[in-house]
DNA sequence: CAGTGGTCTAGACCACAGC
DNA sequence: CTGTGGTCTAGACCACTGT
């Protein structure tokens, strides 16, 4: 009797709790019967159907609480999935070939300008950084204007990493899994030195994104990355789901 | 003995197991113990193991197949988790007064430029539509111009709706709650009326989000919001995470 | 076909939060 | 105090998949 059925338990009954909180018959605020009396409906065990609830509140869609009971939550605050792919996948999927173009490499402190474009905060890059920029190039036409600070005390083997041939955020993914990040994202007007590395008109419109890359409580590396905006028209796509 | 400890079993050893995932004490692909050695290990029974690796394997930081075992996963594709604000709440957040300010209301057929701006696919929006345009205030500046096309056939309430009062995304959010989206990111150079209406110069750049927003498989709104970038620095701000 | 995870159960005790 | 969810167990059978 463990699974009389192709279709689990767990999913059949998920998906029939799911379907009347999607479908307004339960209604935000809606209460629940209680785990005992749900098990008994549906003919499971209590820890089956406790799998369930659980399963349910973690993804947002109902609160649970000692005594209380299960309601169906409000609705979220609006959230969505966004998956940054690597760029060396984006501009491949194009079917576009890519190449990386290393600007600049120095081990050196942080200067006014790194502060301000990616964002550092406190001491971060004052000591034992490495300073990359370099150019995401697709069909040799520029697709992406990269600056980068690596923490070296936290990444110490990238002294010894040839980023002439190593993309940074491709060799750090590698290096370093399991980080955490917080973006920032703007549009800019583009100008200047940026403006001629991209090949592009001063004040063409491009998305910025600013990355902080945490492992821990240790900062490993900022990153600004500059999109142009009109000529790659899909930046960025994601899809709404309920909170983890 | 069901819970000896103040912290769970769940918690204690999911930690356990996440440190050393996270601090490359395990590298993607090392394989852990099997299920029925780690439960014996920690002084458990095989469910509550099995329990923390389940949630484990949701959370993307391990795969596990049968026969083959539980190992490490590869580190994710990088994603995040964007917080998409009520633009009120965004709003209020900068300590500015609110108001929306509705342009224009109409019950009526998509033309091509509805077409065009939204994305609408297929006949979406080629009865039953409808569309509305209006703007998002902070202290009576503009913060952020949205154009709407809001299906009839699914959100039957809308037609009695006086748009003028009710904002309509969060009207459709109290109405239609537990929708999904897809949404898009670019930046772009602003022109001609949205540049009026938005009182900046034309050519500016302007981050503009398009969603669309279902329930099941049918579509309940399209959206597009544009948002002067430089004015507004930070527009969206997420963390990363492993897939769920 | 054998080893691994996937699922399920019946019963139990605990912890929290209203009453 | 009491009712609710939170957690846990020992044992069981099933299903998938590599050999």
């Amino acid at each position: 009797m463990a699974t009389p059925q192709s279709e689990t338990h767990h999913a059949r009954i998920m998906d029939d709790i799911l379907r009347r909180i999607v479908d307004g018959t339960w209604k935000p605020g809606h209460q629940l019967p209680k785990e005992v009396e749900l098990a008994e409906t549906y003919g499971v065990s209590r820890m089956t159907m406790n799998k369930v609830l659980t399963q349910l509140a973690q993804d947002g869609y109902v609160t649970r609480r000692k005594r209380i009971g299960t309601v169906v939550a409000e609705p979220r605050a609006q959230s969505a999935v966004l998956a940054i792919n690597n760029i060396r996948d984006e501009v491949e999927t194009l079917g576009r070939v890519y190449r990386w173009h290393l600007l600049s490499n120095e081990q050196r402190p942080r200067n006014a300008q790194d502060q301000r474009l990616l964002g550092l905060e406190g001491d971060e890059g004052a000591r034992d950084a490495l300073f990359l920029q370099g150019l995401h190039m697709s069909n040799d036409e520029p697709f992406c204007l990269e600056h980068r600070v690596i923490n070296l005390a936290v990444a110490h083997d990238a002294r010894e990493v040839d980023f002439r041939k190593e993309v940074p955020g491709h060799w750090l993914l590698q290096t370093m899994p399991w980080t955490n990040a917080r973006h920032q994202l703007r549009a800019i007007n583009i100008s200047g030195r940026d403006a001629t590395l991209l090949r592009l008109p001063s004040g063409a419109a491009c998305l910025e994104i600013l990355r902080k890359t945490q492992i821990e409580s240790n900062w490993v590396t900022y990153a600004r990355l500059l999109y142009p905006g009109e000529a790659h028209q899909l930046i960025a796509e994601f899809e709404g789901h309920p909170g983890s």
